[in-house]
DNA sequence: CAGAGTTGATTGACTGGTCAGTCAATGGCT
DNA sequence: AGCCATTGACTGACCAGTCAATCAACTCTG
């Protein structure tokens, strides 16, 4: 017998992996379990249903990468270099993961019709839009706040493209793209009105 | 009786609307079929399938854009206004329609797994990129195409925010930060590497 | 022009399969 | 004994896709 803990991981990372395969939730509790090890009704002991089991793991993955983020940060001592420890993060390996690329399309689509969903996408927003601005005012003042939405839409943008047809735009050109564009936005006194 | 083409078109019309309402394809073909005013035996007679409705769906929307951009580009002499009616396009009222972006943003996430839709997408992608690469050519030669995939790029992540947090950036808002850009990309001597 | 044949539109009824969620029961650990 | 993990077996509902059968319009022919 394993401790609750345990299986309720083991299940989060079986419904990514999942999701992953199918490229949809339209997956099954019972294949979910199947991949953990137990049974489908064990699945719905711990979760109640299948939703609240996507959105543990979609937590789970936001976890990562939030430690992803953070442990960039760390080597990251001028504003300059944590905004693009920032930037690199998003496009890390651990993102680009087919799973987790699954994952972050679908969790998009649910947000429309799950108002937790949609919670927990707006924390993963503000968290980013707050890091980009905390870290930009020092080098552009008040123009922080539009730069950092321009560059967070960006990322967005480039991250859903590359992860669509990876052969067109891997993570590292995403990422590099993003460094001009935050060179341009820096490089200029132009306002941003 | 009606026509073929009508019918077609009425059901096509009914499947961008059910799924607009579930906000995911969890849609039976029986509800689009009703609300089309039909059988379902009739849809899958006319389109074969599930998925052959959901891309004619999709075709659909993608031939309402293109108008919509052609609409736009008549008006537009320079090639600055052209690029412009490019981004303003994009964050057109049909674009923003709630089961326009529903049908987006299924669309991405059927692109994984399906590659028909993977075909259509990177049509949309292509025309897009290639649009607007042709008219900032004249405005900054070959620093063109580097600029349009950030463009290209930021249109889809701020139309991918505001079709989630409408409350949050709507889409004037959203093409205003796309020509923020636009301005930091063209007036500046900054080049794309 | 009557009416027999043809073609395409349209459907009701059906099937085979799938799946979320339940529940009573089992088995191990303390 | 009591608690927690765990499950097999079920069910009630739902759904994609099929099929044989109508129905409406049009055409050809005598």
């Amino acid at each position: 017998m394993a401790s609750e803990l345990q299986r309720r991981a083991e299940l989060v990372e079986a419904t990514v992996h999942e999701i992953g395969e199918a490229g949809s939730l339209n997956v099954t509790v019972s294949r979910i379990a199947k991949r953990a090890g137990v049974s489908s009704a064990l699945a719905f002991h711990y979760f109640g249903d299948k939703d609240r089991l996507f959105l543990a793991a979609m937590r789970h993955i936001l976890t990562i990468y939030s430690a992803e983020v953070r442990g960039a940060l760390i080597t990251a001592t001028t504003p300059r270099q944590r905004v693009e420890a920032l930037i690199r993060a998003s496009f890390g390996t651990t993102n680009f993961r087919r799973d987790v690329i699954a994952a972050w399309l679908n969790f998009y689509v649910l947000a429309q019709s799950s108002a937790p969903a949609r919670r927990l996408l707006s924390v993963y927003h503000r968290r980013l839009q707050s890091n980009l601005t905390h870290d930009l005012r020092p080098l552009i003042g008040d123009r922080a706040p539009g730069v950092a939405e321009r560059i967070g839409g960006l990322i967005d943008g480039l991250y859903l493209r590359s992860a669509i047809t990876p052969d067109a735009l891997d993570g590292r050109a995403a990422a590099e793209q993003v460094l001009v564009m935050l060179d341009h936005e820096i490089g200029t006194i132009g306002d941003a009105k």
